[in-house]
DNA sequence: TCAATGCTTGACTAATCATTCCAAGATAGT
DNA sequence: ACTATCTTGGAATGATTAGTCAAGCATTGA
């Protein structure tokens, strides 16, 4: 088999990212990727250059999808605040609902490469950013519709809104029960209510 | 230089910690670690075992310390809502201060190896659990001294301060600055108030 | 049918990894 | 001063790593 390629690339970048996922960046040897995706060597540094410039392709995708669900939630009519509560719900069931405890493919670069790799933090650092205006747009429609008090600062609450959303990630990749995302989950929106 | 120690072992294990600490388990290689450290090779594994060994020895030490501070403020005299303060203040002064953004041992290993690694697994499981039984028992005396709602699990505030301490554990690693990790200590603190 | 294109395959390289082992040397007790 | 004991540091080992490369072959277009 050979002449046009006889493997889809996307196919193959997803299946890349599933491993990136489940074992880490160092946990990943490029053998490993080999037999998941299926195809050769040569055609792997041919389509995607080296491991580590798979790896950034595979944190570009994984983080192009988080934020597209993420602005979904956002565009939802409806109060503020009950958004704010789907999207969490939607998040820990995504986490429980994952029987490999993967947590999340960003949080667990960053914890593991971004503090000495330039490529990997910027892009961390850029998904956080997202995420955090997109919390901190909601929390301004939230106080434009009086479910937030006027005194409240939208930017700390969005802030804070991450940090959940961090802590029920790196949580559930320590195979924390469904329970315990779910008391992190409603306790935070306590402090919009 | 030999015939007897030619070093101090608990000194060379807080370099190795260190150094673990920074760059996690992947990332220190024995070389690195033998530099660090400045004992040889055959000293290393006589005292240590193996690589491995030495990590779970580094989890340890770590871990034995940072329960011991979170206890050390659940003793203090004082409103158990001053004391959750206090701690928070203290694990953000602490995190904000280092100038290397290594954040926390415990989550750090627990991202990166825990899934795969059962005996890091136990560790990380058992220091998790530990703190959040302190914040149980700080959020039960709360309760008796009227600063937490008769209706408010204990349980559920727990597992939730647990998830503050991870988050900005996470986020400081980030390299965020401070004042996102006073804004998302403030706002969960609120839930108390 | 045939040639050209370019993907696939697997052997190969070179570097790095953790770990073992031993010869050399320094100390402590007698 | 001498010997036994233990540490030391580097050489050697074998496994594993990422990455290269050339030969082969299926497909495509004429």
């Amino acid at each position: 088999m050979a002449g046009k390629k006889a493997f889809v690339p996307d196919q193959a970048l997803q299946q890349a990212m599933d491993l990136f996922w489940e074992r880490g960046y160092e946990g990943a040897s490029v053998e490993d990727i080999l037999t998941s995706t299926g195809l050769g060597r040569g055609s792997l540094y041919a389509t995607f250059g080296d491991k580590h410039a798979l790896y950034l392709a595979a944190l570009d995708r994984y983080g192009g999808g988080a934020l597209e669900q993420m602005r979904a939630f956002l565009d939802q009519p409806g109060s503020p605040r009950a958004v704010l509560e789907e999207l969490f719900r939607y998040s820990v069931d995504a986490l429980a609902g994952d029987p490999a405890h993967r947590g999340c493919l960003l949080v667990n670069a960053h914890v593991e490469l971004a503090p000495h790799d330039p490529d990997v933090f910027a892009r961390v650092q850029a998904a956080y950013r997202a995420a955090e205006e997109i919390f901190f747009a909601l929390l301004v429609r939230a106080q434009a519709a009086g479910e937030l008090a006027e005194e409240s600062d939208p930017r700390q609450f969005a802030r804070f809104f991450l940090g959940t959303l961090v802590s029920i990630r790196v949580l559930a990749r320590a195979k924390a029960e469904r329970v315990v995302l779910e008391d992190v989950v409603n306790t935070a929106l306590l402090v919009v209510r």
